[in-house]
RNA sequence: GCGAGCGUAGCUCAGCGGGAGAGCGCCGCCUUCACACGGCGGAUGUCGUAGGUUCAAUCCCUACCGCUCGUACCA
């Protein structure tokens, strides 16, 4: 984590294990159990056979596996020759076997309920029951019962008083009362005897394939065993009803909105939770059994004795299950069950960022925990990021094995070692193959969190595209050069004689300082990628919080502003002292915004900067920074947008006719309107520098022979006299294809404009902004017009 | 089965009612004094399919096709 930049509050780092979080978790679990909350229940849990454990339903995988569907025909009792058939996928079962159900309204099996099978093999006898549960239109609609090995049959059986018989062990081995012959089987072995043993005596049905749904335990892998045992159970349906009616009633609200509809799904269907686990490590389960009777002691502290006096106790040797104590964190971490001064002060906690795979298992739990016990919700938000995922789409997990480890992209790593560190697992091997087929280069930490952030758009996963983070490598470097430059322009800037307007809320200008148009614009254009950067980060939108700041330091910063600051540099002391200012105050802030996701190179950058003593040391500790409404202009913004295309204008002339960038060349640029005529006078000497042009401005002139032009918004000519470069049949051409682009914008405008119920619907601001279209290409049509006609046919 | 999400430029993905976008890749020019991990310019899309609502739909609604995830389960 700390080679991660993260930058966390380390004196609060806590463990569930530690002192403090134990005794809030044992606080927690007496109340619950004075409350009647939590209670201790012989009944079918998730079991483990390798881990030999209980596991939660949250911790069951389950797929569809291929597998047979076997007809078994028990004999009804007293009707020799008369046998009712049954399906089952799991064969072995019916040696535990207590009844087969069939369901009330069914004509076929009318007379036949109340009666008894004798169970094949066994020689028993177990009754038919009439249940709804079963489904009269699968396979011969009865359903041989196995309470003690089936979630449905447990609760049929419990429903018909059916007995449980345990006939597979904590090993998944056959035993109890069961033919001897069993005894001691794995279940797979039982399986196949079973089945021979039945065919033997033609109590077989057919057998077909058939899919069936399986579940796996997440840790093994091993077929998990519906298992009657004595756990500890938390009754969830109380702690769930305040937990939904506190999101419902926005007290605790999910970003991405989406992830609440899964939150509510659980809830609604929620089931009493197993708490205890047969591990050796965790919280043991504060409860005392008495060797001298059935008192059951649950204690904050070990007691001495039991109520019946006898000294003779025994505590619980079940731990409990982790997500219970984690539960408690938000809470529990700030010294719960003291009233400390922490937890006034931090609960309810602001936000929880999490994956949306741990709704369950922890936002979940904590939201009733928190109710619970705070009478509060644990969180205002919780935020739920998005997954990276592997080739398929999987998440990686480091108990699924398929991770790219970060510190790979971090440090570099070359393909064999990316797939030595796959381990052999197949979606990460696609994705190394498909995504770093020649391994990858040093990234950096920088990189990296900025590729997260970039790519952490609401809802969606990450598959994490190298090309992309090697884009933003570009861009962390993109800004160490910027920074390079600015720190050799600095050089003998005394930051202190500027620091007037380096405090935040100042206007440049109030300190007397004449400022250019790239300065203004530039200043402003800090503000706007501020509230941008702002506004994005409160509302969780990362992607859009690294776009803008992306775009702010090599769009605006490194392209236009610093290329137009050179000059300054060189000029008169005045003018250098005011440029420097400028560009530091920008780079210092945009560094400060920049920090969150780049800690490592800006912090870098900062130290370096001349600066004012009381900033400080660290740019990790300095304050964040907010938009100064006194900087934006939007007249700058507006005069820097038209140099900008007339600039651009000339470029795109210059390359069409691959004119070197060494090369001046002389543009003529008429601009009809005097307002906009004059902006260009005024920022001529920009133009010429950053375009390397020569000017003339003028109003409109006659049309120039053998010339190249360009149209900025409609009514601005930028010419190039090219007598000699220019090849007619090409500018002819791109002229063409200009106008014909123009030609359909018009069409496409005028058809809107002679529509009656468009101008009679749509909004006048609407209708006023294609009026504006039309003119302005209609104008750009008729100079494009004129200037083809120049160039001859 | 239920729930959710996604199908937009070669790739990874934004946009989500009124002029189709970014990054990477691609093409052309450039060893310009921060940066070739660079600069400048350029090309590229039946916005999954079919209907519907609307003056107007990539964007809203319905159905369908394709992909993914979560969850349940019929023995």
């Amino acid at each position: 984590m700390t080679l991660m930049g993260f930058s966390l509050d380390w004196e609060r780092e806590r463990f569930t294990m530690d002192e403090g979080a134990s005794k809030s978790v044992r606080e927690n679990f007496v109340r619950l159990y004075e409350d009647g909350l939590i209670y201790r229940a012989n009944r079918l849990v998730n079991w483990c056979c390798d881990c030999q454990t209980a596991v939660s339903d949250l911790e069951v995988k389950n797929a569809d596996e291929k597998g047979h569907l076997w007809e078994l025909k028990y004999e009804v009792a007293g009707e020799p020759g008369r046998f009712l058939t049954v399906a089952t996928t799991r064969p072995e079962t019916m040696l535990g076997d207590t009844g087969v159900a069939v369901h009330p309204d069914d004509e076929r099996y009318s007379d036949i309920i109340g009666k008894t099978l004798i169970l094949p093999l066994c020689d028993r006898e177990i009754p038919v029951v009439a249940d709804t549960f079963v489904d009269m239109e699968f396979g011969s609609g009865a359903v041989k019962v196995t309470p003690a090995h089936d979630f449905n049959d447990f609760d049929c059986g419990k429903r018909c008083g059916l007995e449980t018989r345990t006939i597979i062990n904590r090993d998944g081995e056959m035993c109890g009362d069961i033919p001897e012959k069993y005894l001691g089987l794995s279940i797979k072995d039982a399986r196949k005897a079973v089945v021979a043993d039945l065919d033997a005596i033609g109590q077989l049905g057919e057998t077909q394939d058939y899919t069936v749904p399986r579940g796996r335990c997440e840790r093994s892998a091993t077929v998990i065993e519906p298992m009657l045992s004595e756990q500890w159970w938390v009754n969830t349906e109380p702690l769930a009803k305040k937990a939904i009616a506190a999101v419902e009633e926005g007290r605790t609200k999910f970003v991405p909105e989406l992830w609440t509809k899964t939150y509510m799904h659980w809830m609604k269907n929620i089931k009493p939770w197993c708490i205890s686990r047969q591990l050796w490590w965790g919280h043991q389960i504060p409860a005392w059994y008495c060797d001298s009777c059935d008192e059951i002691t649950v204690a904050r502290e070990t007691p001495s004795e039991c109520k019946c006096g006898s000294k003779s106790l025994r505590q619980d040797e079940d731990v409990l299950d982790t997500w219970f104590s984690s539960a408690l964190w938000p809470f529990s971490t700030l010294g719960w069950p003291e009233k400390t001064h922490a937890l006034r002060s931090f609960y309810p906690n602001a936000t929880l960022v999490t994956a949306p795979d741990i709704i369950f298992f922890w936002v979940a739990r904590m939201m009733m925990m928190g109710l619970h016990f705070m009478d509060e919700v644990p969180f205002d938000t919780v935020f739920l990021t998005p997954i990276v995922t592997d080739e398929d789409g999987n998440k990686m997990s480091k108990t699924k094995g398929n991770v790219i480890d970060p510190l790979n992209i971090v440090n570099g790593a070359t393909y064999d070692e990316l797939v030595a560190g796959a381990k052999g697992h197949k979606g990460t091997l696609k994705f190394i193959k498909k995504n770093m087929p020649k391994g990858v280069p040093a990234m950096g930490v920088d990189a990296l969190r900025f590729s997260l952030a970039a790519m952490t758009m609401p809802g969606r996963n990450i598959r994490i595209s190298m090309d992309r983070v090697e884009g933003y490598r570009n861009f962390i470097n993109k800004l160490w050069n910027a920074s390079r430059f600015s720190l050799m322009n600095l050089e003998g800037f005394d930051p202190d004689k500027f620091a007037p307007v380096l405090a935040e809320g100042n206007s440049l200008e109030e300190s007397g300082y004449k400022l250019d148009l790239p300065q203004r614009w530039i200043l402003s254009k800090l503000q706007r990628v501020i509230g941008e950067v702002d506004e994005a980060l409160c509302e969780f939108r990362f992607s859009e919080a690294a776009n803008a700041m992306y775009h702010f330091v090599w769009g605006d910063l490194c392209d236009w502003y610093i290329e137009m600051s050179k000059p300054s540099f060189r000029g008169e002391e005045e003018r250098r002292f005011i440029a420097q200012g400028v560009l530091v105050t920008v780079l210092e802030t945009a560094l400060r915004l920049l920090h969150p996701v780049i800690p490592f190179v800006t912090e870098e950058i900062w130290e370096k900067l001349p600066k004012p003593a009381h900033f400080g040391d660290s740019l990790m500790v300095t304050v964040y920074p907010t938009v100064n409404p006194k900087l934006i202009d939007e007249d700058a913004e507006r005069d820097m947008q038209l140099v900008h295309d007339v600039i651009g204008a000339a470029r795109t002339l210059r390359s069409t006719y691959n004119v070197p960038p060494a090369q001046k060349i002389a543009i003529e640029i008429r601009a009809p309107e005097a307002k906009r005529r004059a902006v260009l006078v005024e920022w001529q000497g920009i133009i010429q520098t950053v375009g390397r042009l020569e000017v003339t401005i003028c109003e409109s002139g006659e049309p120039i022979p053998q010339s190249a032009n360009a149209i900025i918004g409609g009514d601005i000519e930028v010419i190039v006299a090219l007598a000699g470069l220019v090849d007619l049949d090409a500018e002819r051409a791109r002229i063409n294809k200009e106008i014909a682009r123009a030609t359909k914008e018009i069409s496409g405008i005028e058809r809107k404009l002679s529509n009656e119920k468009f101008l009679a619907r749509a909004p006048d601001a609407v209708v006023e902004e294609q009026r504006r279209r039309l003119v302005e290409e209609t104008q750009r049509k008729e100079l494009l017009g004129q200037a083809l006609e120049q160039l001859g046919q």
